[in-house]
DNA sequence: TCCTGTTGTCGTACGTTGTACGGAGTAACA
DNA sequence: TGTTACTCCGTACAACGTACGACAACAGGA
């Protein structure tokens, strides 16, 4: 581990360059003298896409992606400078999945991208870890989706840097939630246990430390929250409810600007 | 590494009698006969938050916290069984800074909540890092926490379950925002590189291969946006108008049920 | 006072990680 | 037929969390 860089396993510390030519794929035509290459990037990306999808970020190592490919690990190398900068790729990769329908209202086209987004999420949850929402890797698919979701909010009474706010406020409450919600199964799957089960096991523990006199709020509302939910807590209706406000707000901006 | 976790560092995996007894600090009565315990599980965690602070989740090593308490690695496993553990304890004891003052409308209440919230984690940046909003460590902070912010939204028209999810969406929207806020202080320091740097390295390379002429909408908007925050984004623009937005949907919703 | 059992301390060792380095092999151009 | 650019990858290193077990320090019972 030649250098370290705090909590961050993303890319953009290497050559900007690089970086760049690597997300949008140029810069690699000179190709003549030696031996043809045996990889791409894409297929490095791809298998490793694959890997993060069904084992988790933890288990993405480069040795195991070079082992699923058949290939020395140092081989990965040759076409990537740094694991960061993979990751970089990967995430433009599953951005370009991201393809929410048009709608005719813009309520409608942003409850969409909500939803696409979350559904992205839950299919490839190391997403939400690797996601960085300053100094994104600027890649091809990621702009893409920025034009399109402005579009979405476009024409509708709302100044340019209030489109740039919106777009942004709901990123970054799609992202919350969908922590919340994918959490919760790829705990399930790296723990064995379920919610339930979990609650079940840490419930009674809860019960003797827990004065119900101290915090009668908390003691009702968290009982009254369990029982509907069957769990401490649902994140499709915590995603839905929450997303709701946020357009009830948007909302009422808009019908300012207009009266 | 005896067993992997996938992509969350946090604890709740052990035993949970052990990791409730940790939180609560209860089950240490029965000493007698061995030599003294020359260590707590409060040193140990606020050395441990100390250098999280200053040097980032990275640089949290067992080895590491060991040292700057002048003591062998290992004997930081006869307090506390794993660094997961550790760091649910460092979880809650940072929840117990987070004392926002309490204000006269649920309006201004919520606002410095989310500001409370939002100063916590910028004093410890880790925090949005180790936080699962499902199956949270159950530590006495977090759930007096819990109990104040229920309080604010209490008595003002709401359902119980309303409450409880007005609750959630301000902790995941502040989640969210503070993330972005975050990022970029602590990017700065760990690449020694600041925002504006990182834009003018990357803003010709994205020249070379963006066309305007396909996404018009992100090019307009985009450089609106980045002329009047003098950078791609401000986190902190961006957190109070999403706040406010936010706000406004729930005045909806108050508005709908006392109607 | 000495023995005994309990507890705290911590050195060593193992399996993992990302990746720097340099050598070996291959294919096209001079 | 060199020469040269290129791919491939084995080895090595530092750092990680922590299982294991030896050792030391202390309190209670004899």
């Amino acid at each position: 581990m030649a250098k370290k860089s705090a909590d961050k396993h993303y890319g953009g510390r290497g050559d900007p360059a690089r970086s760049m030519a690597l997300l949008w794929r140029t810069g690699t035509e000179p190709r003549g003298r030696g031996p043809k290459p045996g990889l791409t990037v894409d297929r490095i990306a791809a298998a490793a896409i694959e890997l993060a999808d069904a084992e988790g970020l933890a288990a993405l190592s480069m040795r195991r992606v070079a082992e699923k490919l058949g290939v020395g690990t140092m081989s990965l190398y040759t076409y990537v400078p740094a694991k960061a900068e993979l990751v970089d790729v990967m995430f433009d990769l599953v951005c370009g999945e991201i393809a929410p329908p048009w709608a005719d209202t813009w309520r409608e086209r942003l409850e969409l991208i909500a939803r696409a987004n979350l559904e992205t999420y839950r299919r490839h949850p190391w997403m939400l870890t690797v996601m960085a929402n300053s100094r994104p890797p600027l890649g091809p698919n990621s702009i893409a989706n920025y034009d399109r979701d402005l579009r979405a909010v476009e024409g509708i009474g709302l100044s340019d840097l209030e489109m740039d706010s919106v777009v942004a406020m709901l990123g970054v409450y799609v992202q919350g939630a969908a922590r919340t919600a994918i959490e919760a199964a790829s705990s399930e799957r790296d723990t064995g246990q379920s919610d339930l089960e979990w609650w079940e096991a840490y419930a009674p523990l809860l019960e003797k430390v827990f004065d119900p006199e101290k915090y009668p709020t908390a003691a009702r509302v968290g009982a009254v929250a369990g029982e509907t939910y069957e769990s401490a807590y649902d994140p499709e209706q915590g995603f839905r409810f929450g997303l709701a406000r946020l357009l009830d707000g948007v909302e009422a901006l808009i019908r300012n600007r207009n009266a």
